[in-house]
DNA sequence: TGGTATGTTCCAAA
DNA sequence: TTTTGGAACATACC
């Protein structure tokens, strides 16, 4: 399930009752999933207040205060309004719970007659709403972190952020002499993609995945970026792509013009769309409308 | 049974 | 040095 688009929209449906309340316990059932560990994730969150929750990346960012706290304010968006608003309740930002969903995570809440399978932590809030982590796959993450920066220094570009520019853009792609596909997938460049959102990018851009990064002219790379962005906002507009038990609620699935549509016609010129290996994942590509002429 | 899967990371080979 | 391939992680589904 989790790209950038259903890291987003589950932000936006956790963000309201989450934001302002106090976490008060703390249960992971998979050791390996807590980092640092399970018991500093729980010395590090509990007793805390949530002052935001917001996305980097393919992150979900849970950003902490402490009222009592006298640590240093390390926030993000300086002078923002999360400054602001955590000045109004007096408090201080004290450190970050940043939450990867990897394959198959997601959140629920706790509630009668809800009795979702493969919770794997918890998370208890003071007005005793309780949400949950679920997460068939275990690969997803709870780290805890003092240093937002230095936690995320791994990350690239945010592709819907003003960071992403024509020029920005630009000198990633011909810093480098790698396939599309690898590149947009790698975290460290742009950071959001996955294996759907790049397929479905390419093709709205006409690209084929194995184009090397350094042969595109400037307007190749342009309709690139902009591709990349078109996407991403229809994806979130859309709630996301929902998949079978995982995750439910997003309409992009009956959008998608070529991820798991091998086989079917190309939405553009109805020629059968081709399923590929490139960089050992699945790949989908309308052969007609993504050429590779001559540049591999 | 084997192959596939929305993700990331690490190591070896080219 | 950079890029690519392969395996690993854990589980579910076809």
């Amino acid at each position: 399930m989790p790209e950038l688009p259903e890291v987003e929209t589950t932000v936006r449906a956790f963000r309201p009752r989450l934001e302002g309340r106090r976490i008060v316990r703390f249960v992971s059932r998979v050791a390996k999933q807590a980092n640092p560990s399970v018991a500093a994730v729980r010395r590090g969150i509990v007793g805390k207040r949530i002052i935001r929750l917001r996305r980097r990346a393919k992150y979900i960012v849970v950003d902490l205060g402490d009222e009592r706290g006298e640590g240093p304010e390390d926030a993000p968006g300086r002078g923002s309004k999360a400054r602001r608003r955590r000045k109004q309740r007096g408090q201080r930002q004290r450190g970050h719970l940043l939450i990867h969903l990897g394959m198959s995570g997601r959140f629920e809440w706790a509630a009668e007659g809800n009795r979702p399978q493969h919770v794997r932590a918890i998370l208890e809030l003071d007005d005793g709403h309780r949400m949950l982590f679920c997460d068939a796959r275990k690969f997803g993450k709870i780290i805890y972190a003092t240093d937002f920066k230095a936690a995320t220094e791994h990350l690239g570009v945010e592709p819907l952020g003003r960071g992403f520019t024509a020029v920005r853009f630009e000198r990633l792609l011909r810093g480098r002499a790698r396939q599309l596909k690898p590149l947009l997938l790698d975290q460290s460049i742009v950071a959001g993609l996955g294996n759907i959102y790049a397929d479905e990018t390419l093709f709205r851009a006409r690209l084929h995945p194995a184009t090397r990064s350094d042969r595109l002219t400037s307007r190749e790379i342009e309709r690139l970026r902009r591709a990349i962005q078109t996407v991403l906002l229809k994806a979130i507009r859309l709630r996301g792509t929902s998949f079978d038990q995982v995750y439910r609620g997003g309409q992009m699935w009956e959008r998608l013009t070529v991820y798991g549509r091998a086989g079917l016609p190309c939405r553009r010129c109805r020629t059968p769309i081709e399923a590929l290996r490139i960089a050992q994942r699945g790949t989908h590509i309308c052969p007609k409308c993504q050429p590779l002429d001559g540049r591999p």
